[in-house]
RNA sequence: GCCCCUGUAGCUCAGAGGACAGAGCAGCGGUUUCCUAAACCGUGUGCCCGGGUUCGAGUCCCGGCAGGGGUACCA
C-alpha cells in the first residue's frame, strides 16, 4: 500500500495514544497528511500535525511534536524521526530498507504501483461521446486522453472500471447531419439543392457524399425524401463512427462499450426514467411542453424535457441514460468527462440524478477546458459546421500519438490549453516525451548488454545499493503508488506526467554517476536489479499514460 | 447582468494551508578513451491588484482587473 500510508497510520495511532494519555484533548483529529518536503534536509516525509493541534492542546507545537514522536513505534523503513521548528515531524527513510524494496518491485513486475484503495468498487468512466457528425478534432483528443488515462489509473488503484462512449444517434444535431449528407449526395449527382442553415459545411461531408454515391449509386433518388435521408443517415453514422474509432485506436484509447442513445427509447429506459420523475412530482406540463422542475431541487430555473413538438430534449435522454447507469447497471459511481461548453448542463444533471433517488455525489463530472489551436500566431477556429478544422488524426500525423497524449496529459483539466502546432512540431526532437522514453530505452540497452554477457543477476544482493544516486532513484520509484493514489483520489491524471519526468530525471542522474555493468560482479548484479526495477516503474507509468515504452530509440 | 474555469519565470505549465515557490522549452556558456549526448553540468530581481481569515496564504474568503466558457423547447 506504500510507505507513506503506513507512516500515516503510525502517526494517527500515536495521536490517539496521546489522547488516551490525556496529552491531547479527546476531540476529532484533523486528517494526518504526509508530504514530501521541498528541502531534502528535512527528510523524505514531513507532517505538520503538531502545529494543527497546538491550539486545541494548549501546547507549543515543538513539545507536542516531541510527545507524538516519542509515542511513535519504530519502523524498519524509518532511519530517523526529527521534530523541527516551527513544529514539523520529519521522517527519513532507512537506506537498507529502500534497497530491499527492489526485491518487492521485481516480484510485483508490471503490477508494481497497483493498489487496493478502490476495493473493487464498480465505476464507470464515460468520455468523448461526441455526436458522430464528423471526425474528432483537437479538443476531443483532450477528453479522450483524460478519460482513458483516468480509467487506467483508477483500475490500477483497485477500482473495477468500465469505459463507455455514449453515441448520440438521435437528436437535432444528428438530423442536421443526416440531411446535410443527403443534400451533398444530391449535389454530387448534379442536383441544385441548397444546404440547410444548420447544415454541416465541412469538406468531409462532400467526401462522405461521394463515397455514398460510389457505394449506392443513385439508388437513394428512387426513395421518398424521408426514407432516403434515413438511409443516408444510417450509412453516414456508421462511417463517421468508424473514423472516430480509428482515431481513438491510434491514440491508444478503446472503450469497453459503445452505448446507443437510441436504445434508451427502444428498451423502455426513457419511459421508466420519466415515470420516476413524474411520480416524484418533478415534472409539470407548461405551454405545451413537459418540464423538469429543477427549481424544486434548488436550481435557478426549470428545464424542458419534451418539446411542444413532442420530441424529447437531449437533457431527457441524458436523464434516461443516467437512470440506466445507476439504477439498471448499478454503478456505484459514475464519472462523466465533458467539454467546458457543457458546464451549464452540470447542475441540472446533478439535480436530475437526485430526483431519480441517487445521491448526487455518486455522479462526478469533470469538465475539461477548451483547447485553443494555433499555428504560430495564427489562431485556428475549431468548428465542425464551418468546416475549417484540424482533426485529431492530422495532429497525430504531425506530432505522433505518444506526444499527443503527453501534451494533453501535462495540463490539468481545468486549465485552458493552447495547442500550438508549430511549437509541438518544433519541440518534437527535444520534448519531455523523448526524455522519458529515452530513459526506458537506456535501461533496456543496459539489460540487453547484461544479457549479451550472460550475466545472471537473479542472486544479486540489493544491500550493496548504498550510494546517493542509487537511493535517490529508489526514493522516486517508491512514489509511484502514491501517484496512483493521488490520481485516483483527485481524478487529476496530469500528476502522472510530472512524475514520469521526475522519474526519468533521477534515472538519467543515476546513469551519469553509476556505471551498471563493471568488473565488480556483485555490484553489477545488484545494480542490474535496481535498473530492472526502474524499468518497471517507468514502463508502468508510461502504460498508465497510454504511451509506448521503447527498448530502442 | 448572473454562473463556471483560469491568471505563477521570456513562453507552456506544476505546486494535500506549511519550512528557501519548481519543471520543461527558448537564450547564453561548457561536458563524449567508458552500458545510447534524444543525456549531463552551469546560468533565473517570477505567484494579476487590494483587503481579510490563520501561528503560517501561490493555495482559503471578500472585492476588483484580465482571458476563456456558459446562460436555448442546441448538444
Amino acid at each position: 500500500m506504500g510507505i507513506r500510508y503506513e507512516l500515516t497510520q503510525l502517526l494517527e495511532g500515536a495521536a490517539r495514544e496521546a489522547q488516551a494519555r490525556s496529552i491531547l484533548p479527546a476531540q476529532a483529529l484533523p486528517e494526518v497528511i504526509l508530504e514530501h518536503p521541498q528541502n531534502p534536509a528535512f527528510g523524505d516525509y514531513a507532517c505538520s500535525l503538531p502545529m494543527k493541534l497546538a491550539r486545541a492542546a494548549r501546547m507549543d507545537p515543538m513539545s507536542l511534536g516531541q510527545a507524538l514522536a516519542q509515542l511513535l513505534p519504530s519502523h524498519e523503513a524509518v532511519a530517523r524521526v526529527e521534530v523541527a521548528p516551527p513544529g514539523f515531524i520529519n521522517f527519513t527513510l532507512a537506506a537498507p530498507w529502500l534497497a530491499l524494496q527492489v526485491e518487492a518491485m521485481l516480484k510485483a513486475g508490471m503490477a508494481y504501483g497497483d493498489l487496493d484503495v478502490g476495493h473493487g468498487e464498480r465505476l464507470q468512466v464515460e468520455f468523448v461521446s461526441i455526436n458522430p457528425t464528423g471526425p474528432l478534432h483537437v479538443g476531443h483528443g483532450r477528453g479522450a486522453v483524460l478519460g482513458d488515462t483516468l480509467a487506467r489509473a483508477l483500475g490500477a488503484a483497485g477500482f473495477q472500471v468500465e469505459t463507455e462512449y455514449y453515441v448520440n444517434d438521435g437528436g437535432n444535431q444528428m438530423e442536421a447531419f443526416y440531411t446535410s449528407l443527403y443534400v451533398r449526395y444530391l449535389q454530387a449527382l448534379g442536383q441544385k439543392e441548397a444546404m440547410p442553415d444548420s447544415g454541416y459545411m465541412g469538406s468531409y461531408m462532400m467526401e462522405l457524399a461521394r463515397e455514398l454515391l460510389a457505394e449506392r449509386g443513385d439508388a437513394l433518388l428512387a426513395l421518398p425524401r424521408e426514407e432516403a435521408i434515413a438511409q443516408a443517415g444510417r450509412w453516414g453514422l456508421e462511417r463517421v463512427l468508424g473514423w472516430i474509432r480509428e482515431d481513438l485506436e491510434r491514440l491508444g484509447v478503446s472503450f469497453d462499450s459503445w452505448f446507443s442513445e437510441h436504445s434508451l427509447y427502444r428498451e423502455g429506459q426513457y419511459e421508466r426514467a420519466m415515470g420516476i420523475l413524474s411520480q416524484g412530482g418533478f415534472t409539470a406540463e407548461r405551454e405545451g411542453a413537459l418540464w423538469f422542475i429543477s427549481t424544486a431541487l434548488g436550481e435557478d430555473k426549470d428545464n424542458v424535457l419534451v418539446r411542444t413538438s413532442g420530441i424529447p430534449t437531449y437533457f431527457a435522454s441524458d436523464i434516461a441514460y443516467h437512470y440506466n447507469k445507476f439504477l439498471e447497471r448499478g454503478f456505484q459511481r459514475v464519472i462523466d468527462i465533458w467539454g467546458a461548453d457543457h458546464q451549464g448542463h452540470v447542475p441540472r444533471m446533478k439535480a436530475a440524478v437526485a430526483a431519480l433517488g441517487v445521491a448526487p455525489e455518486r455522479l462526478q463530472i469533470i469538465l475539461n477546458q477548451m483547447v485553443a489551436l494555433r499555428r504560430g500566431e495564427e489562431v485556428l477556429r475549431v468548428s465542425k459546421r464551418t468546416g475549417e478544422l484540424i482533426t485529431l488524426g492530422e495532429l497525430m500525423d504531425e506530432v505522433g500519438a505518444d506526444a499527443c497524449r503527453f501534451f494533453y496529459l501535462a495540463r490539468s483539466a481545468d486549465a485552458q490549453m493552447d495547442f500550438d502546432l508549430e511549437l509541438a512540431k518544433r519541440q518534437s526532437a527535444e520534448n519531455p516525451v523523448y526524455y522519458i522514453q529515452y530513459a526506458h530505452a537506456r535501461i533496456a540497452s543496459i539489460l540487453l548488454l547484461a544479457q549479451g554477457r550472460s550475466i545472471d543477476y537473479a542472486s544479486g544482493d540489493v544491500s550493496l545499493l548504498t550510494t546517493e544516486p542509487e537511493l535517490a532513484l529508489l526514493r522516486k520509484i517508491i512514489q509511484l503508488p502514491e501517484v496512483v493514489e493521488t490520481v485516483a483520489r483527485t481524478l487529476e491524471p496530469h500528476h502522472l506526467a510530472y512524475y514520469a519526468q521526475e522519474l526519468a530525471m533521477v534515472f538519467h542522474l543515476f546513469y551519469r554517476d553509476c556505471r551498471v555493468v563493471t568488473q565488480d560482479v556483485a555490484l553489477t548484479r545488484a545494480r542490474l536489479k535496481l535498473v530492472e526495477a526502474a524499468r518497471l516503474a517507468l514502463a508502468k507509468t508510461l502504460y498508465l499514460m497510454g504511451m509506448s515504452a521503447p527498448d530502442k530509440m
